[in-house]
DNA sequence: TGAAAAACATTCAGGGCTGCCGGTAACTTC
DNA sequence: GAAGTTACCGGCAGCCCTGAATGTTTTTCA
């Protein structure tokens, strides 16, 4: 119904334009699917009716519906990533440097989109298939990660470990998303992670 | 099969035993198809078939499935914080106090029953009669984990406020956990385990 | 011991989901 | 502009899962 619209101002579309788009309503739905109503509930039906998709033009596109969830995680990643840059490139001086890059993670490690993550992170435990297709994009996600935080940090700060506090911050951040899921105090997790903060700029800061 | 053994045995057997009996088994069945097979894909079927029961008994246990995975929950909980409390209750002297309450919480919240337990919550987040039998519960293990982990520091270490390295370190481990789940290096993860531990005495060691 | 109740077994119907398939419309290429 | 390719549509079959309903065995109690 959306779609007409579109279709009126430009009638015309390329293959790859349509391609393009279809895949994008297609893995943006599959998100929303995962993110309100988890993996178990997220059907290729229920995808196809938010995207305003067919299945056959799913089907099309991809083929299986591990296929499909394959596709989200890089999606996931690559949005995960722009969130994580955004906003963090002005230079950086003084020792909160490391709050700071705590931010960095809090604002790619929690959230709607995290939610999502795990959702497929949890399915994949005990789905090979979608195990061995997320494994590479989690590391690439890692590896980004990682030098993002030593990008903020600047090399002459923390000393010759700064994986330590990088991935001390992510699994408390994990954690922290865990316990949001589960229906925590948002003011308690914002003390637990200003007290993280803390204790880091203490530890490792310059 | 395996009960006609039991069986011959002890031919008779009181109803409550058999109650009891049955129910412990297809919980204990739950647990591992949860474990094994995850949540969206553990089925009464599977469950009955570990459990040796047929789908009758569990539904005369059990009216529902939502009604076996809220008493898992329960089962499951109960199991943590046995193991918590096993080997918690010799007196404890010295800095490493904080240490030992951390292995302590490593043994509640890692392993293959926080495995269970994340599948649950992780689903119950999206399924709201789920989510509703969990909460009491949870609140209950977050009340005991904090009287045990009290009594392992003593009053009067770690100031006014011994919660902040309590959800600290459980928060960290839960990250941890889910990091196993993805397939991550175990290594690693005592590595920084350790790393926190180190920084916890420090910060609020006595 | 015999009736009532509890525990257990088996089968059935309804529903949703996935993957497949034949057909149609839109774009591309020559 | 016509053939060929790509994108898309709607329906169908098979599968598994859940909850219900009915029948059978075991224990309890009077």
């Amino acid at each position: 119904m959306l779609a007409s619209i579109s279709l009126v101002t430009r009638p015309r579309l390329t293959q790859q334009e349509r391609t393009e788009r279809t895949r994008e309503l297609l893995l943006d739905a599959t998100i929303d699917c995962l993110v309100e109503l988890g993996y178990a509930r997220t059907s290729t039906n229920e995808i196809c009716r938010r995207a305003g998709v067919s299945r056959g033009a799913q089907q099309h596109h991809f083929a299986t519906k591990a296929e499909l969830m394959a596709s989200a995680v890089e999606h996931l990643v690559s949005k995960i990533i722009d969130r994580m840059t955004s906003g963090a490139r002005e230079a950086l001086t003084g020792p909160d440097r490391i709050s700071q890059g705590i931010d960095m993670l809090w604002r790619g490690y929690s959230g709607s989109l995290s939610t999502a993550v795990m959702e497929l992170w949890v399915a994949g435990r005990t789905d090979p298939e979608l195990h061995t297709a997320m494994q590479p994009i989690d590391k690439a996600l890692a590896r980004r990660t990682a030098e993002l935080f030593r990008e903020m940090l600047g090399e002459q700060v923390a000393g010759d470990r700064p994986d330590l506090p990088l991935w001390l911050t992510v699994n408390l951040i994990r954690g922290l998303a865990l316990d949001s899921m589960i229906g925590g105090d948002p003011a308690r997790r914002r003390q637990l992670l200003d007290e993280w903060k803390t204790i880091a700029v203490k530890t490792y800061g310059s």
